[in-house]
RNA sequence: GCCUCUGUAGCUCAGUUGGUAGAGCAGAGGACUGAAAAUCCUCGUGUCGUUGGUUCAAUUCCGACCGGAGGCA
């Protein structure tokens, strides 16, 4: 029996209707929304992150939404660090925190509390290792990597950039390795216990016809411009927040190398293929309650399994 | 009406000098602990338009038919 503070959480695929389903649920059970969505966090980024608005919000308190530049770098750790701080405040005032968003990684690590250490970030080792990485290349490092941690570097390619150079920057930093860090971690039990429910569709085509139109959508409500406007007031090309998908494909179209309508297409593609990740992401975890469109998002009987899923966890 | 080209994986096409076939894209499955809307791994059997014929054997050659494109009157 857990003592950890219940909380509840609701995900699944982009274009779900996790937005709508949260606002119901936190007037229903006296809640406040924590969005768990890397790109929603920046501001200015309202189009194509189909971020909530005012009037969706229908009065319900949200936050980590709008809390970054879009020029700054945004991590899973300080993620946590904040959104942690915004739980504790709502349970403290008696309320329920539900976390909406698709970021499953933001979620498991706020609902573990994980612990990314302080000072394991040290940009001068991490650009050190990045053209290290460009000179000798992903094997020459895949085996550095070996021989301080060969559990982790078992697991690892040599054209998974990221992952070498962050295991080797833990390494470098603290002295532990990364595999050390991660069974620590994973020994400490839960910050919270979550009631999870996860939304998709029954039918793939289905999910993926919706996240279509919702491309299109985008791109008659000013895709384009939002991203216009961002260039123009000089947000860099490679930082995090231009990685979005729909941000990066529509400041290709705007540089002129490919047309707006490959442009959307490929927002498409990625956001397809972006959902079929977070699927993946999701399948693997035991004790969700899964809610299934048959053919669009029904928020009455979404909103009914919710109740009784939640009540069952001791929510009220 | 006649002539030419064309019909192969969801799409675009390659190929088999006759021994039932392969690329790109789309798609599918998986991984994931400080960029995660990121990063990375794996996966190609389809009546080779239909139907006769030649052949030990036809998707490949020949005929007819049915689609599609173009040309000619």
């Amino acid at each position: 029996m857990s003592t950890a503070p219940k909380i509840a959480v609701i995900t699944g695929p982009t274009a779900t209707g996790k937005t709508a389903l949260g606002v119901l649920l936190a007037k229903d059970f006296g809640g406040e929304i924590v969005s768990a969505d890397s790109m929603q966090v920046y501001r200015h980024m309202d189009i194509g992150t189909a971020k909530v608005t005012a009037q969706e919000m229908q009065g319900v308190p949200h936050h980590m939404i709008d809390i970054a530049e879009p020029y700054e770098s945004f991590s899973v750790a300080r993620y946590v660090k904040e959104a942690d701080s915004c739980v504790q405040d709502i349970l403290k005032r008696g309320l329920l925190p539900i976390i909406v968003g698709g970021t499953g990684l933001y979620i498991d690590s706020l609902v573990a509390g994980r612990d990314f250490g302080e000072d394991s970030s040290d940009t001068a080792i991490r650009s050190e290792l990045d053209s290290k990485y460009t000179e000798l290349g992903g094997a020459k490092l895949l085996e550095e990597l070996a021989f301080v941690d060969p559990k982790r570097a078992s697991k690892l390619y040599p054209s998974d950039k990221n992952r070498i150079l962050r295991a080797l920057e833990v390494y470098y930093t603290t002295g532990k390795t990364i595999s050390e860090h991660d069974e620590e971690t994973r020994k400490i039990p839960n910050r919270y216990d979550a009631a999870v429910i996860a939304l998709s569709f029954k039918d793939r085509g289905e999910l993926y016809e919706r996240i279509n139109r919702r491309a299109e959508g985008m791109a008659k409500a000013g895709l384009f411009d939002e991203v216009r406007t961002l260039l123009s007031r000089g947000v860099p090309e490679k930082c995090t927040a231009m990685q979005a998908i729909g941000y990066k494909e529509a400041a290709q179209a705007i540089r002129g190398e490919i047309t707006e309508e490959e442009a959307i297409e490929n927002i498409k593609r990625e956001s397809r293929r972006y959902a079929k990740r977070q699927l993946t992401w999701l399948r693997r975890k035991a004790g969700i309650e899964w809610i299934l469109w048959e053919n669009a998002p029904d928020f009455n009987f979404g909103r009914q399994i919710s109740t009784i899923f939640l009540h069952s966890y001791g929510l009220e």
